[in-house]
DNA sequence: AATTCTCTCAACCGCTTTCAA
DNA sequence: GTTGAAAGCGGTTGAGAGAAT
């Protein structure tokens, strides 16, 4: 019953990988491509059914012939072993590790500010917010959101869920993003400019982070816009994203009020562009 | 120096969606 | 229209590193 296992665990490796098999599934990638992740730990190297090893460095393969008697190989070991990983695990490394455009290091205040920003229209949408952010996957950002933004919200007295005051506040009431510009402040004891010697886009060791979500969307058409993307906004719009109620997508106004997205900008297919 | 605590993030798990037969 | 396999996604876990005691 129930759904067949993608892999056997009991014969795959887990755990971090080694440099050995990210070179073998960069390599393999960049010949072949990624078709089929299932099949590609097997396709990564020689996949040996009939095999005993000769020594460290070298195996023994060997296949019946058509006339019955056996045919034996010699295959000196030069890295063709398969991987011995679930092909969701290749998966996962190459795009949130090993894909040559990932970009690593820490996050600006640019790509926090936009973060912020697209979580409240499109919520727990990790891979849609990778969308929009070059260069990040939607594991990091996940993992940002859950280590650095949620807890610098909350301490701004942002709940990170609705992106509204988890407390009253003396802000323009029902104004979400004053509401939000709060939480820059980090409360009272931190002063709410940056010392000038700190470098733009990056945050002053030992400080916290300053966020200015004055950041503005403007939506235009886009004919690369992705029909699944456009298709779950389209499924979503007439409700919204629970933790957006209160904000027309297609206007991109944030407010408090218990809006959804506009006739008008529901039936066009509109797009966000930044 | 040793131990404990806290934080980060890579990796896993299980569910949903997509697609082909 | 149904079914099953594969891909994609978001939530969660746990190992390792660094900080605190």
């Amino acid at each position: 019953m129930g759904r067949k296992p993608c892999c056997d665990k009991a014969h795959t490796n887990r755990g971090a990988w080694t440099k050995e098999e990210d070179d073998r599934l960069i390599e393999y990638i960049r010949m072949n491509g990624h078709g089929s992740w299932r099949s590609l730990p097997k396709a990564a190297g020689v996949y040996v059914q009939n095999f005993v090893f000769f020594s460290s460095s070298s195996f023994l393969v060997f296949s019946r012939l058509p006339n019955g008697g056996l045919r034996f190989r010699v295959w000196f070991i030069v890295g063709l072993i398969g991987l011995l990983r679930c092909g969701k695990s290749c998966r996962l490394r190459w795009i949130n590790y090993l894909r040559p455009d990932v970009k690593r290091g820490n996050f600006t205040i640019d790509e926090d500010e936009l973060i912020i920003k697209l979580h409240k229209l499109l919520g727990n949408k990790w891979s849609l917010i990778a969308g929009r952010l070059p260069g990040r996957t939607d594991n990091e950002i996940k993992n940002h959101w859950n280590t650095h933004i949620r807890r610098r919200l909350l301490r701004g007295g942002i709940d990170p869920k609705t992106h509204q005051p988890t407390k009253p506040t003396t802000t323009e009431e029902g104004n979400c993003s004053s509401a939000l510009t709060a939480a820059t402040i980090d409360g009272a004891e931190k002063p709410p400019q940056p010392p000038p010697e700190q470098q733009p886009n990056q945050f002053p060791d030992g400080e916290e982070e300053h966020v200015n979500l004055e950041l503005t969307l403007a939506l235009f058409p886009t004919p690369s816009e992705s029909t699944a993307e456009s298709k779950l906004r389209r499924t979503t719009a007439p409700d919204g994203p629970d933790e957006d109620a209160g904000a027309c997508v297609g206007c991109c106004q944030l407010s408090n009020e218990d809006s959804h997205q506009c006739q008008k900008c529901y039936n066009q297919d509109f797009n966000l562009t930044l």
